[in-house]
DNA sequence: CCCAATGTAAAACGATCACTTTACACGCGC
DNA sequence: GCGCGTGTAAAGTGATCGTTTTACATTGGG
């Protein structure tokens, strides 16, 4: 394996079980297996390792939510789980921990909330045939509690978020009565 | 101010602010005006300064989210958020930055959580006239991602959810059609 | 064949970490 | 009026922080 994949994703497990500011880099170089001044040329700096990590997991979580409807769309959130834990949003988490001041942070988890919000928008879009911003909020957020929930209830808040969803993509189907 | 009051809600504060563990005791202290003796023979350790500082937000937090209606419940967040900003759930915070692996941390926000929960119930039953475990799910899932989204999206978030909360009961109100 | 790139190991950097200790000041109850 | 509880100030604990430096190995291409 790549030296830099395999520090980036020893970096993102570490960083993920036991927090950005809590996890050292002693800790890390030897996880990794490399020498602290190869990491060094690699990334820079920790904040510069941190956004680097967490611009390698946008790709790879919107390569997993790639399908345009919601139950794939929450199957994806599911499988996420099951394969690496739920301890909510590591852009959230990143961005909490370093007090929203490092702006290489604060834009990468922008720009992924921005990208969840857009996915969203193309798959209230495949569902209901129209753009229904209030609708693509409402997912938005049973996605956003769903992945946090799931910190402390399991996967039953994924099965609880995709159900209120499909509920709700129902009555933006139906002519609204009032 | 009592010392162990402004001690606690500075620490909230700072805690909130910038972290856990990037906030540092010397900061602590002297942000509080008090010396570093007096904390340790308050709250012992920072584990336990953390431990304390989420029991007490959670007192402050229920006593806030005290009605038993959905506008109530989401009013209660914008106000909130109004005062002391978003940044997202501290509990989760607290127990993702220490790894889950400090019980006093964990055991307080397992408390916070089913007591949100438990309020939620309530709150259910008072529109609805009767238990109904999936539209509480879908409102707490609403409600912790709203806390979470207006870290990024601001108020609009509150709104988002207490929308779609509102649907959620009145779907739930009415006869079920299938 | 040698140079440049890329890596390692290990020590050192000053700063800061959570926490303890020492020494001293005050106020209140018996 | 003395002791005790509660506070401060400040130095010191050893450990660990993120980062840099020094010195040396390996390797592939011109």
């Amino acid at each position: 394996m790549d030296i830099r994949t395999r520090l980036i994703s020893t970096a993102e497990q570490l960083f993920d079980r036991y927090g950005f500011t809590a996890t050292g880099m002693d800790r890390l170089t030897q996880a990794a297996g490399i020498s602290s001044r190869t990491l060094y040329k690699h990334v820079g700096s920790k904040n510069g390792l941190m956004a680097v990590v967490l611009n390698e997991r946008d790709r790879r979580f919107h390569r997993l939510v790639g399908a345009d409807n919601i139950d794939a769309l929450f199957d994806a959130l599911e499988i996420w789980f099951a394969q690496e834990g739920a301890r909510g949003c590591l852009f959230l988490r990143a961005w909490g921990e370093t007090g929203g001041s490092v702006p290489e942070i604060a834009e990468a988890m922008a720009r992924h909330k921005q990208r969840l919000r857009q996915r969203i928008d193309e798959i209230v879009v495949a569902e209901i045939g129209r753009r229904d911003d209030e609708l693509a909020e409402a997912i938005l957020l049973l996605f956003e509690g769903a992945t946090h929930a799931a910190t402390y209830r399991g996967g039953a808040a994924v099965d609880g978020a995709r159900r209120a969803a499909h509920r709700l993509v129902e009555t933006a189907r139906a002519p609204r009565r009032r």
